[in-house]
DNA sequence: CTCTGTGAACATCTTCACAGCT
DNA sequence: AGCTGTGAAGATGTTCACAGAG
């Protein structure tokens, strides 16, 4: 398969959102000029972004809800359940524990990991905080696919290289640093400062 | 000026960083080089990101780490205070509330907001939680100029509209859902349950 | 000789426009 | 007639390669 932007599948994450939405009203077709509203971009782009996987619609109508629902996440390999472990449980780290969000579409958060004493053993939505000298027995043992990265930056980078040795192809850092990971494993990165500060320079920009 | 493109400004914001680092160890000056394997970029790259405003450096030297510090803190408009709202005190609006990324770099958070009476009267962070209904005034009497959208997202278009409506002109959403905002106002959304979907589709297609 | 600054070449992503099904 | 699928054109972003300053 040629390679895909990374713009194209965000962009195919939210049309399936869209088609959600569309199924829950019992519509059941859709054209690409509707998915193109609701996110905000043209019909092309949309006609254009199905077509790098295939031809799902249907001229003259549009594409099946359903169908297209199915194959998008086929795509984005949300068919099968991913096995998700948060390290760190400070305030990000318990605020991705407890989000709902990642629930409902198959990631299933299997382990929380802390260094420090006061918090393992407290409980966040289920799951015991453990200490995390068990991390790397528990990643092969809990059959982990993915990890989320919720410790000080300066932590971030020793974690990256520790998981990845136990296997870890799968890695979504919170922390506030830049990090490198091996060839094979695909690791992005959440930085909540890098944003408000993209939305300063708009800001100050215009002003 | 010329537009930038948002990853310019994303590299910027990381450049800032990484002078900061190297002040912090007493270094007085940086080449193109360094900021670029810093960063996992090209010297090219860096170069040309800061040639968009101005020339900063010195031919055969390089760049003056403070110099270009304050330059591009100018650039990014991060030597004034934005004052900070965040809207929706669940666990991701407490996680935001309380962490330390922004506060070093001048964004304060002068109230945080909500519906529900439990959260009401909370302190996160020596931050009294408030009652939703005082937001309107408040973003005035409060010179709010962000807003930090954190409630469950069928409830983040009507507060988008609330408050740009009211004025603010910079909106950073983590609610799980696209928004539209009137022109003249910037918007940007972190999307976490997005990000891990970008995970899966990347781990997907290697298998 | 080193490292910056930048036009030009290149690569990538988006939009256009229309042929082709239904 | 309506809407998809897709080459071709256009726009945007990145890399090259070298002139020029120190």
């Amino acid at each position: 398969m040629k390679h895909i932007a990374e713009s194209t599948v965000r962009r195919l994450s939210l049309y399936l959102r869209f088609l959600e939405d569309y199924r829950r009203q019992g519509l059941e077709t859709i054209s690409s000029g509707d998915l193109a509203s609701l996110g905000g971009t043209t019909s092309a782009q949309v006609r254009k972004d199905l077509s790098f996987f295939g031809s799902f619609g249907t001229r003259g109508l549009g594409y099946s809800v359903s169908a297209l629902s199915k194959r998008i996440r086929e795509i984005l390999g949300l068919e099968r359940e991913w096995r998700v472990i948060i390290v760190g449980a400070g305030k990000i780290g318990a605020a991705l524990a407890q989000y709902e969000g990642f629930g409902y579409r198959g990631f299933k958060i299997v382990g929380v990991y802390d260094v420090d004493q006061a918090r393992i053993g407290q409980s966040l939505d289920g799951v015991i905080v453990k200490d995390q000298q068990e991390l790397d027995g528990d990643l092969k043992s809990l059959k982990a696919d993915i990890v989320l990265i919720a410790v000080p930056p300066e932590a971030a980078q020793p974690l990256v290289d520790r998981v990845t040795k136990a296997g870890i192809r799968g890695v979504l850092n919170f922390a506030p640093a830049p990090l490198h990971a091996p060839a094979g494993v695909t690791l992005r990165s959440v930085d909540m400062a890098l944003e408000l500060e993209i939305l300063s320079y708009a800001l100050a920009a215009k002003a």
